[in-house]
DNA sequence: TTCCTGAATTTGGTATACCATAGTTCCGCT
DNA sequence: AGCGGAACTATGGTATACCAAATTCAGGAA
């Protein structure tokens, strides 16, 4: 097929480095994951494959595999007969993955205080300081992504690979949940506290202090989370 | 609605057996962790996908979602070139590894503490009865083999599925480690005494010293992954 | 109309073919 | 003999074809 042809010439002209080659696949999840974070595929919707592919102007093969790598981020799930279709998990399913990542960000804290170099803490802290003097003027979406960073930069710094590679596959599956929860603003008074408390804690290298802090900073999100659910009218 | 009806019992019927079909990656994925945990493959050894679809009979489709699965489990990983190979990871790894085990076993032990029923609590009890007794009687694999049976009921009992789902990542990934650990039987009677400790915190369903105890086991069960790389010889 | 049945269609699972690049071998030049 | 590079081979990525199970749909009997 000429189009192989010109995709791939296409690639290797956008992308100065030839090392850095993504798969098709990986191209593919990237692109999956932003339409179900904004609802172009709608909790609930089944995701026929070979349409879909079709649409992407791909084959099935690297569909599939995309597929299977939502899947192990449980934002996508399949029928008991392997029909696939985007994950809808109830405010029960969220809290439950939410009670993991708050155990899992407990750890990093805690490995934080003990791994983390001192520019490591810095880079956290400037988030953290960020987040603080523009939480007026940043739109919804950057502030939440600065609160992402803000989380993976702990977790990052504990220097612990597993821990990094599975905290990122629940905040993929979370990450819509958490940004509606966040974009409320219900509290964000409180998450800036406790985010100094986090970034102190650390800063003291005060391991369980800042588990604590990371399990509590959690604890509070579930429970946006469920406040939320009950009033989910008031849409963009 | 009422249409229903005609559905429901053909259902009923047919109930004889849950459509148990697996695929032909999973069957092989199960294949190919065995020959992983056999060091049939043996740790560092390349995995040519075709060569091994042929051995196995099958075309390298599902061997290539068997290889995704073990990937995803941390049994497999890949050379930058894409190439598969079997996972060799280092004492310092599976030390981490076994950390966030760790976090997530006192998370289950403290959710099974608030969530598990009694007769879940009699299965877990009768587990660690069975290590108990059959301490020396059960061979290296079946001692094991509770072992493992034990922890899973803790964590099943939580009632958290997606807590389930990544300890039995964690699980086997980290499955060979603990069992080379286990054999050599070093302070089984500690181990024993930790399962007994845990099985008391579970009855009394104090959360808290639950999941201490969960995370004392763990720490453990770290300490004597070192001590065993150290003698690493005495083999078969 | 309601419900069953079976044909037509959809859909996921598997096999196979082809291509591009990584990895190897080996030859010719210095 | 040592080195560089040109063929050659191995290997993973992608596309396509085919099949069986699942789903849908239409027609007919009660």
């Amino acid at each position: 097929m000429a189009k192989q042809n010109a995709l791939t010439s296409l690639l290797n002209e956008g992308e100065i480095k030839p090392s850095q080659r993504r798969s098709l696949s990986a191209e593919t999840a990237d692109k999956l994951r932003e339409l179900i974070l904004l609802e172009k595929l709608p909790p609930g919707m089944h995701i026929p494959e070979r349409d879909l592919a079709d649409v992407l102007g791909i084959s099935r093969t690297p569909m599939r595999e995309a597929l299977r790598i939502l899947e192990s981020e449980g934002l996508v799930d399949h029928t008991p007969t392997r029909r696939s279709r985007v994950a809808n998990p109830s405010p029960e399913e969220l809290a439950q993955s939410m009670k993991v990542l708050g155990t899992l960000e407990a750890l990093g804290g805690e490995l934080a205080c003990t791994h983390a170099s001192e520019s490591d803490i810095e880079a956290i802290s400037a988030l953290n300081s960020r987040m603080h003097e523009q939480s007026d003027m940043l739109s919804s979406i950057d502030f939440f992504k600065t609160d992402m960073d803000f989380h993976a930069s702990i977790i990052a710094a504990g220097g612990n690979a597993a821990l990094v590679d599975t905290h990122a596959k629940y905040n993929a599956r979370l990450w819509r949940a958490r940004f509606l929860s966040s974009r409320r603003k219900l509290g964000r008074a409180t998450t800036l506290q406790q985010h100094q408390d986090i970034t102190n804690a650390i800063r003291n290298r005060d391991a369980g202090a800042a588990a604590d802090a990371m399990r509590a900073h959690i604890e509070t999100a579930i429970e946006n989370l469920f406040i939320d659910s009950d009033e989910q009218e008031s849409f963009e």
